[in-house]
DNA sequence: CGGGTCCTTGTGAAAATCAACAAAGCGTCC
DNA sequence: GGACGCTTTGTTGATTTTCACAAGGACCCG
């Protein structure tokens, strides 16, 4: 046996062939899958397999228990910074046996990966190194597959900022184009934005593409990166009350997810309504913008809103303020004290505020601003002279909250 | 002197030839006015006048309180009804003398008066039938004049539609078209909308028109009628607080005057804010409908309001339906309430209602409901659970009182 | 018909609110 | 410097609110 000669220095028509090559020469059996541990090709013996391999080969995919398994010991970032075959050892609560792995890579990017069972003993610093060639040898198809994804991948894009732009227009229309890209779409869906820090660099765009594959909570149909928001078209569950929660419960154990295991996390997120027209993807993701911009605006009052509807009235600011700008009439009440808090360097306007959102409980209030309880019953009463307010009326005190709120939004 | 012969048998050139005709017959100081008392002719002999014969012919008016005086003692009434010359004795307090009056008619609608001094001692019969025979000479001259107004008012009408519906859009184009028209504009303006019981009639708006021609409160710059609407284009004063206060109330005199006199009045009354640019218009048109339209669902709560401002938060219920068209969410606390009301039939929402529109003032509250302080917080504690509600969240409660506010004002 | 749930009313005690007043601090303006 | 107005804090007592608990009525269902 040569132990020189490469059986990989060639080029291989297909990673079938590749992987029964490497069967060949190693005898154990093979898994090659993407980035995003999706099954590419398997050597094709039917004995001497782990129940993992069963499964990932059965379903064409890799477990996500396995891939959180493997997260959480360590050997995802072990693989993905070495340049050399790993050792794995068995791991039988989730059905592993002994393996040796490799990343297939072109430079930094790492492209997929190839999985390697020791049913005869470990191997031996030989077969590891012919590992490493066979690794080198799948590149190439590897880069090809991936320009074939990423074209699919942009009429996928495509696709979906038509959606987000409301071009696509009847829903009828929406599904034929999905079907003519195998798209299988959601009989319910919301759209989902995530904002991150800064923009998102095409690093990030590949670690939040990985998420998106391997998480098993939701189902992300289709994704869209702008600047730095990531868009997502979510499959919606059937309507009931446990599910909404879940719903929301899932995003947030996605995004928990992505924190552990990049490190990045969007600094805020927020949904749309759920919809099965799918005429409506443009408004579930104004909706999921709107309420950005809102929780942007008031952080505290919004911290538990992560849907739309969550926002309560402050969902209809937008739409006050464009009557302020239609008709441009202040509220006589706020300029005067805050004419008054100008004059006197008081600030009667910030008690006010604080009072009204504390629901008019003066004893609460008294405590949040640190002064004494007669002291804001003064100062209300001096806030009604000054504002010719009667703070014992809802309607006067909907308004003044309402018109705090507005100049809150537009400032 | 030939008694039988009419020198008034014959067509004149204009009414002041026929006011001296009617001095050289029975040589009595004569003013003729039209329907709204403004001054047409007069006889011109200097010496032989009251004072309030002076002011008339110096502001080519009869002067207001001559004209309310009148009323109050019931001489219109019966000038109006009667088709004789009628005698009024004379009224010092504003400096009316002895005088003979007759109204000019044509069928049933009064065209104008013919006024005349009895400086000479009480007129006899046969003077009487002359001046009756004068009032029937000044008609045709009187029919002409009315055409001609009619002509004018109706480029008027059109040019007021054309800035209620913003046809006529830069300011200064408003303004040379007023000037052409002749109409002086004031340096503020705001747009009035009286409402009526039913479609105003053709002698109802004679009636308005009298009233807006003769009310000393309000300068009415333009007018116009619409089905039950009347639409006005009323000068605003200068800014001022008090000022603001004082246009209200001029108003409401306006409306009362026309009650008083004529049994009429406006069931409902609203203004628009005060512009001075006059591409503005329209805006305060809308406002005054809008108004209307929120007075009609709310007549209580906005019972004192009567301009646009004065609605408080009400004025963004429009534009926070705008948002439920757009969104088609439906609250869910009061979804769940609706659904236990309907089962139980109780009627949690109406308490929940009146306790938000009450200041969540449990005392007040119960006490309308006529129950038991004990039982309106035992509902208020279900009300809480069932709707999954906190009444101690003001943020909560505005969403509430809004959402329930916004369902009235749809149904 | 008895048992269960839901609603209403009553009682009582602790907590909070309201109203009126006194005392004192802090600017400003003359 | 002192009068004055505005503000803060403290005190007190009447009133209201809140909460927990109990008892009884209405209604439904097995």
């Amino acid at each position: 046996m040569n132990q020189n000669a490469n059986p990989f220095d060639q080029t291989f028509d297909n990673l079938d062939t590749l992987a029964d090559a490497i069967y060949g020469a190693l005898r154990c059996p093979v898994t090659i899958e993407d980035a995003n541990h999706r099954l590419l090709a398997y050597s094709s013996h039917e004995d001497m397999s782990d129940p993992a391999r069963i499964s990932t080969i059965m379903g064409r995919k890799v477990p996500e228990k396995v891939i959180s398994t493997l997260w959480r010991d360590g050997v995802m970032k072990r693989l993905l910074q070495s340049e050399l075959p790993i050792r794995i050892s068995a791991m039988e609560e989730i059905g592993l046996g002994d393996r040796v792995a490799v990343a297939i890579r072109r430079n930094q990017d790492v492209l997929g990966y190839i999985w390697l069972l020791e049913v005869n003993g470990p191997l031996g610093d030989q077969g590891l190194h012919q590992l490493k060639r066979a690794a080198d040898a799948a590149r190439s198809q590897l880069i090809q597959l991936q320009m074939k994804t990423r074209k699919e991948e942009k009429s996928y894009h495509d696709f979906f900022w038509q959606l987000l732009t409301g071009h696509l227009q009847p829903d009828e229309r929406v599904r034929d184009r999905a079907k003519q890209l195998d798209v299988r779409l959601p009989e319910r869906y919301h759209v989902t934005v995530l904002q991150f820090e800064e923009a998102i660099s095409e690093k990030l765009k590949q670690q939040i593409r990985y998420t998106l594959e391997t998480t098993p909570f939701v189902r992300i149909v289709l994704h869209a990166v702008t600047d730095a928001q990531l868009v997502l078209l979510a499959a919606a569950p059937s309507p009931s009350v446990d599910d909404e929660e879940e719903q929301k419960e899932a995003l947030f154990r996605m995004i928990r997810q992505m924190k552990q295991r990049f490190g990045i996390s969007p600094v805020e997120s927020g949904s749309g309504m759920i919809y099965s027209d799918y005429a409506m993807v443009e408004r579930s993701y104004q909706e999921a913008l709107t309420l950005l911009q809102i929780k942007r605006r008031f952080p505290e009052e919004t911290s538990s809103a992560s849907a739309y509807p969550d926002l309560g009235y402050y969902r209809y600011l937008p739409h006050i303020l464009q009557e302020k700008q239609l008709h441009r009439f202040e509220n006589p009440a706020l300029q005067k004290l805050r004419k008054y808090d100008r004059e006197h360097n008081s600030d009667l306007l910030q008690t006010l505020e604080l009072f009204l959102s504390h629901d008019s409980n003066v004893k609460v209030t008294a405590d949040l601003l640190h002064i004494h309880i007669n002291t804001l019953t003064y100062r209300l009463k001096r806030i009604a002279e000054i504002g010719g307010i009667d703070l014992n009326n809802m309607d006067q005190k909907v308004t003044l909250y309402l018109d705090l709120k507005a100049e809150k939004m537009t400032e």
